[in-house]
RNA sequence: GCCCCCAUCGUCUAGUGGCCCAGGACGUGGCCCUCUCAAGGCCAAAACGAGGAUUCGAAUUCCUCUGGGGGCACCA
């Protein structure tokens, strides 16, 4: 087992404030998380918000909304501080200047003084040529006095790394193994903007340093940027952290990633990529945990269920898969499934009650203690509880009268037959099963009706449902004035046919 | 166009040279249970992308092709 031998890990998770937490960075968080908490290390929760352009107002909060509903917390963070803060990018830029100075010292970086305009062309014409697009180096050996100078006067500047023009680099991904590129191929990256602002892959290195970071876990579309990465920190003589590059989600279809189209049909079916949405349509934390901790990692043959808790335990880095996962949405529910019915009786009576406040249904506490056993099995999701079960608090339903017509029977033969129903019930002490059940069955072979045809008219006329939980532990619930009184309503409805 | 990654049932995956004419899960079909609907139980159909090479032996190693995905910003 990999766990044994583990040091404690620094772990970090770096969304930037764009919009929401998605299925993709959930699956990247609770790695994180795992990692940290099952060697004894930290979860650090960092923002990368360098680009203030980009910035979307309330975004921090609904992540960090996201990952304590999952059930991710952080050790350092933001919010909850920590020992190498500040941890939003936007309030180290001092550090990061200090950095690139440092680079432009060593030799590994140089001040850049072309316009955008001018690269767009270069880049063009590069294309053309069938060459990898390219700095074309015009800045690269500019002498210490020429940059002075040009700096003094005002000039627009960038720092760009001065990436090796020859030869190869080769990184190590800890699921795929060396990664070797042609330096050729590779740019000389802008690390600081005109502006003196850091980018990313500046910031994100001189942090994780900083912030001793052992395994940085990201998703597979970094890739690209890896071997930078990697070259900054060999530049400064860092020691680098681990390099985890995940796979990637796929929509559904597992043709390309999620697009605002694919997320706007999603939600007509009930589902969305956004964990934010997940909650009101009836998921489990515990349900999403499960299923997106198993796209890309397994445990052994058989066992999928798990909880958060399993899941520290038996987490392990060498059980990734690195191909790309396209997104199963039946699965998820199977599981949303399977823990509901996990749920103890309390907890999921205390979990239903905003979904039937939400339909405008005033369920109270001891009806829905008594309820969620029954309706437990029943739920694919916490959204269907109030279809289930609304009836349970209702103090009269209306059902559609034909509907109470036994099947093979005429309206005036069931209306006798729901007669003989109300006369049997009103003799009864109690809704009791064991009281109420016993003569109903009695009816039943007397009539020579089946019982389902007996029952699916008291069904009808009890909960107004073709479907519900089973009928007499819910006329139990009911109580049995209720059940009286809906009953002789059917007889009613069935004369008037 | 250039660079990189990936490749087992429809989907998520197990599998690290013989235990595999490939195992599990979701979904699908059938049966059982049954007051509806579920849940549960049993059964079934369903995959190693193609071609070479290495080897006594390849899903597992190597090469080529094909397919899929990602990236190519003074975004992250």
């Amino acid at each position: 087992m990999a766990s044994s031998s583990s040091q404690p890990a620094r772990v970090r998770f770096a969304p930037s404030p764009t919009g929401n937490l998605h299925l993709g960075g959930a699956r990247t968080a609770l790695y994180d998380f795992l990692l940290a908490r099952q060697t004894g290390g930290q979860f650090i929760l960092r923002i990368e918000d360098s680009d203030r352009r980009r910035f979307v107002e309330g975004a921090e909060e609904e992540i960090f909304k996201s990952l304590r509903w999952m059930g991710l917390d952080w050790d350092e963070g933001p919010d909850v501080g920590g020992p190498y803060g500040p941890y939003r990018q936007s309030e180290r830029k001092e550090i990061y200047q200090h950095y690139a100075d440092q680079l432009i010292e060593m030799g590994k970086a140089f001040t850049c003084f072309c316009t955008p305009e001018r690269l767009d062309l270069v880049r063009t014409e590069q294309q053309k040529r069938k060459e990898p697009p390219h700095y074309d180096g015009t800045c690269r050996n500019l002498t210490a006095e020429e940059v002075k100078a040009r700096v003094d006067a005002g000039e627009k500047h960038v720092i760009r790394f001065k990436m090796p023009v020859t030869g190869s680099t080769t990184v190590r991904d800890l699921l795929r193994g060396d990664i070797t590129v042609e330096n050729r191929t590779l740019d000389d990256y802008i690390l600081v903007r005109s502006d003196g602002l850091a980018l990313y892959h500046l910031a994100a290195a001189v942090d994780d340093h900083l912030m001793k970071i052992t395994h940085v876990i990201r998703g597979s579309e970094w890739l690209p940027t890896f071997p930078l990465h990697s070259l900054i920190h060999r530049a400064f003589g860092w020691e680098e952290p681990e390099w985890v590059h995940l796979s990637l989600f796929l929509k559904p279809s597992g043709k390309g990633k999620m697009s605002k189209r694919e997320r706007a049909e999603l939600v007509k079916d009930g589902y969305s990529f956004f964990i934010k949405d997940l909650e009101e349509l009836g998921y489990l934390p515990e349900a999403i945990v499960n299923w997106i901790a198993l796209m890309g990692w397994s445990y052994d043959d058989h066992t999928e269920f798990f909880s958060l808790r399993d899941l520290v335990e038996k987490f392990s880095l060498d059980k990734l898969n690195p191909s790309p996962a396209a997104i199963n949405y039946t699965k998820f529910d199977h599981f949303n499934g399977l823990h509901i019915r996990a749920l103890p009786v309390t907890e999921l009576a205390r979990r239903m009650k905003p979904f039937f406040l939400a339909k405008g249904i005033h369920a109270d506490d001891a009806t829905l203690l008594r309820i969620a056993p029954i309706v437990r099995e029943r739920l694919q999701g916490m959204d269907d509880a109030p279809e289930l079960a609304g009836f349970f608090f209702k103090e009269d339903v209306e059902p559609v009268a034909a509907d109470l017509v036994i099947k093979e029977l005429t309206p005036a033969e069931s209306a006798e037959v729901a007669k003989k129903i109300v006369k049997l019930l009103e003799a009864l002490p109690d809704m009791n099963l064991e009281t109420a059940e016993p003569p109903m069955r009695e009816l039943v072979e007397q009539s020579g009706l089946k019982a389902g045809q007996v029952f699916g008219l008291m069904r009808i006329a009890i909960t107004a449902q073709h479907v519900s939980p089973p009928l007499f532990e819910s006329m139990q619930i009911i109580g049995k004035d209720k059940v009286v009184a809906r009953m002789r309503r059917a007889v009613e409805l069935l004369s008037s046919l």
